[in-house]
DNA sequence: GTCTATATGTAGATAGAC
DNA sequence: GTCTATCTACATATAGAC
């Protein structure tokens, strides 16, 4: 029949490169502008000025506000993801695990991304949005916690004796320093004068992390 | 002259216990509201609603939005900064400071609080989005790094040798691992089950610390 | 896919009666 | 001090032309 020969409602065509780019402009857009005053601080208005596109596009491509959120912060954690299985894979790869190598794996390709621009800056901010705020449990659980317990699971590996709640309450713990690391950088400073060098900033945040959790296993 | 006998514009008379009720519902209201999904997670008309009183009371007593955020923050800072501050003192008087002394002082009085019903426990979640966003640079530095400065001079005279910047960073990762206790213990219990108890709580966070900090000087 | 225009709701702030 | 009513602005979402 007639009808069949056509594609169906639900198929689409590929998107076409200018169509590609936009949705990549305001996903960028919704980064910096989310990660300014979180969900409710952003509006589609300044996400759509930010992108240089129409209101109506951002709610066209976004799916609406709670679905484009959901969508910025899923994009660059499915990045951060696979680099800190990689880099985990490479640290198993050069030699027999130990808890500085494992901690590292986890907490350098933020580090390292986080120095790369103003990207994955604003992201570390939105990150931080998303932890506090109960109502994001669901984007936690898709976006973050599979990972963190693949490295959970190591930890819990190489420290076998002390039970999972006390190394998951030091795991929290080093993921919170962490992202207060990068998005407290004023607080800091405020506190205690000058930056330091970010390559120092990545050994002294493993080296707390793993003193606390020999501590407290 | 005349108009000398009469008060000064500015004056007012000592408000009525009623009105003092009011107002301390008002904030009550604002506590819970703000820190369900941060400034602009809230409206007026959810605190107004939160607390039993009409709109235009929430904007009259709270003098707008943000001075209303304003006096929420600062109301409990007082309160804990005097709590850390005695408990500081306590210490100091039951013989030489050390460094699980000092650490013990700063943390143990927030976590107790929070233990003793839901208000604490939501202003420590208001305090985590205060933190968070660098709009409230100023009530940070206002409410709360007058005390974190004492408190990081103790830490810095029982560790002469660490250069400041260090400290400082070791003491935001102890702030912010407390915050991550208090507001995020849903997410300690999806990694690795129950919840462990107050006082282990306490002391295990002490401990990472302690641990942490020594471990970077 | 992109734009303009608009529908519909709700935000913060205020005026004025009591 | 408290309440009702309302002003003004802006939010999200959608409809429909191109």
């Amino acid at each position: 029949m007639f009808f069949m020969t056509t594609v169906p409602l639900t198929r689409q065509r590929a998107p076409s490169k200018r169509s590609l780019e936009t949705v990549a402009r305001i996903l960028d857009a919704s980064e910096t502008v989310f990660a300014r005053g979180g969900f409710d601080g952003a509006s589609l208005r300044d996400i759509a000025a930010e992108a240089g596109v129409q209101v109506g596009l951002v709610h066209h491509h976004g799916g609406g506000k709670a679905e484009l959120f959901h969508k910025t912060v899923a994009r660059r954690a499915e990045a951060l993801s696979h680099a800190r299985r990689e880099a985990l894979a490479a640290a198993k790869a050069a030699g027999p695990l130990d808890l500085r190598a494992v901690l590292t794996a986890f907490l350098a390709p933020y580090l390292r991304l986080a120095r790369t621009g103003t990207h994955w800056l604003n992201y570390a901010r939105l990150v931080a949005y998303v932890s506090v705020d109960p109502r994001w449990r669901g984007i936690c659980a898709e976006c973050f916690d599979p990972t963190a317990e693949v490295f959970l699971d190591e930890i819990s590996t190489l420290l076998p004796d002390t039970p999972r709640p006390v190394l998951a309450a030091g795991f929290i713990f080093a993921v919170s320093s962490m992202l207060a690391l990068v998005t407290t950088q004023w607080r800091v400073e405020a506190l205690g004068s000058d930056t330091l060098e970010a390559d120092i900033q990545l050994d002294h945040l493993v080296r707390y992390c793993e003193a606390g959790l020999r501590a407290t296993a």
